[in-house]
This record gives structure tokens, sequence and C-alpha cells, in this order.
DNA sequence: GGATCATTACTCGGATACGCCGTGTCCGAGTCTCCCGGG
DNA sequence: CCCGGGAGACTCGGACACGGCGTATCCGAGTAATGATCC
């Protein structure tokens, strides 16, 4: 077993912040201040903007400095799927390396990582198919208005 | 959002320590001390039992205590699927919990609560529905030998 | 009036301390096994 | 030989410290808007 500390369960957390956020954005449609923002959420800007900067890697987001500057979505709600959130944030990805982790590297490890392995992908597969289904747009639809 | 630290990324780890514990009971076939599942995981032995009390109070396991005392499995290993562990570790409840505690009470978060709400069940019984198809025998089975 | 430029205000993101959760260690309560003595 | 009882040993699970990750706060680099100045 690896002897990691708790790397990830974080991301869950993002991911829950991070849809907030995007439903914001999506709500405006203009640029948004990391401040502003994170009052809605009730949050510190700072933990926001470390999260947000994760989209902004992976071009969801684009930052635009100055004043009145913010972020702005990359792409219009309708076309950006929660999938693409999902793995962005690598939600996935770390619960795979949670459960891996556990596993060490005598033979027994070796024989339950071929073992657990297709059933973890099996699991990301099911997530992903389900949030391919969801779009940001739907969720500002759901949240009424 | 909810001022609370991280609780449940744990739950993840916990989930792959338990398939390894399982396998190895299983083959076993007998009462299983937690020092040598411990040794097996290259883990802490009082870490180890701290996770598998919980699933004694779920009944998926039975603890013989004193000497040559140890856990055994209540059930066949083909007729325990890993969704029954993955809901006695809670898992899905922790996720959940993850996302939902970082909407807060105000008329946004409300309105948050009511859009994921949806999605997020729709994810734990994807998950679920694919852990049904998998016993601990399967896992036996795929570790080979 | 229009263009240019310095000032200003506001943004994001990295660096640094603090606090809580997870981990490691220890110990007690409980019970099954084993061995010995007696019938 | 068979049975009962006590000592022993090994088990699990709760209680108590330590360390590392997550969080909060601060500050610097950068940029767009603004207003003044000049043509």
């Amino acid at each position: 077993m690896i002897k990691s500390r708790n790397t990830g369960y974080l991301q869950y957390k993002s991911f829950g912040l991070v849809l907030q956020a995007l439903v914001i954005m999506a709500k405006k449609g203009d640029t948004c201040s990391s401040c502003e923002i994170a009052e809605l959420l009730s949050m510190e800007a700072t933990q926001l903007r470390r999260i947000l900067a994760k989209l902004t890697r992976e071009h969801i987001l684009v930052t635009r400095e100055g004043r009145d500057g913010g972020y702005v979505l990359n792409k219009k709600p309708e076309d950006l799927t929660l999938a693409e959130i999902y793995r962005a944030l690598e939600v996935g990805e770390s619960c795979n390396k949670a459960v891996n982790d556990t596993i060490c590297g005598n033979d027994f490890g070796v024989q339950m990582k071929m073992a657990c392995g297709d059933i973890l992908e099996e699991m990301d597969r099911s997530v992903l198919g389900v949030l391919e289904q969801y779009t940001v747009a739907d969720l500002v639809r759901k949240a009424g208005y």
C-alpha cells in the first residue's frame, strides 16, 4: 500500500462548487469576477480561484485580468457537458487513484490490480455516461428561471 | 457553503482496502485475523480493523474474538455483491454529501440543490448498477492465482 | 473633437502560516484454546 | 479415559498524541478602464 495522504476528496467538493459557479456565469452571460461568485456561494474568493484555474487550464473558461475582469465561459452553456467538467477536475482519476493507492506492490497486489482495474474503469465510464447527458444549460433550466 | 472539513475521501480508500481483504478471506474460507490481512496489504492492523468494523456493523462480516479469532464472511462470496460493500461503507453517500456541503443555504443554494439532486442520484444509481453485477467471487476468479 | 499617455483601480494567481482530520501507537475488555488435575 | 476448571494467549475495538493536507490570509504581477493633456 502506497503511503500517501489523502489527495483528492477535494475534487468532489470542487465539482460541486464549479457547477454552481458555471451556472452563475451562464445566467449572467458576461465576465464574472471571483469575488461576486464567491459571495453568492459564501466562500473564500481565493479558494474559488484555485479551483477555477483548473478549468482555465482546460480552456473551459477564459480569464480576463485587469479592471472589470473575471471569468467567461469559453463555450455556449448548452454545449458544455458536465462530463467535460468532471474530466477537467480529474474527479474520476482521483477516485481511481485512491483505490489503487491502497494496493501494494507484492504479488497479491498485482493480482488485485488486474481484478479491480476493469471494474474501476467501468464505474468511471458509467458515471461519465450519465454526465454526458447533461449540460450547464440544463442545470440553469432545472434551477428555475 | 457549510464549513465542514473533509470527511469522506477515506471512504474510497476503505473501499479499495476492503475489496482486498474480502478476497483474502474468500480465498482462505476461514477466519482471518486482522494481523495476517494487514501484513498482506502492508498496512496497519488497527486501521484495517477500524474499516472492517463497519462491515461488521452491517452484518457482512462476523467477528470471532479470542484466540484464533478474526473475521469471517457472513455470506458466500458468490452472493456478496460489490454494491453491498459500496453501500455499507457509504461511499456514494459521502460523495453526495461532499457536493451538497458546497451548496449554501441562500436562495441560489436552494435552486442548485434542486437542480443537482436528481443528477447526483442518477450518478449513484449508475455506479451501483455496475457494482451489482460483480461479486466477491468474481474478484477472486479475476485475480487468478 | 480626437488621439496619446500616465494614473489608477481592480483583477488573477502564487507564497506563506494555521487548524483540523487521518494516521500511528498503545492499552483494556472479552473470549476461545489449551493444559492440568480430579473422578 | 472423560470431564471440569483455571491459566494463558490471542483477538478486537476504543483512547490518546503526532503529522500532513486543506484552508485562510496576504501580497505581487499584470492589465483594462479612466481621465487629463496635447494636437
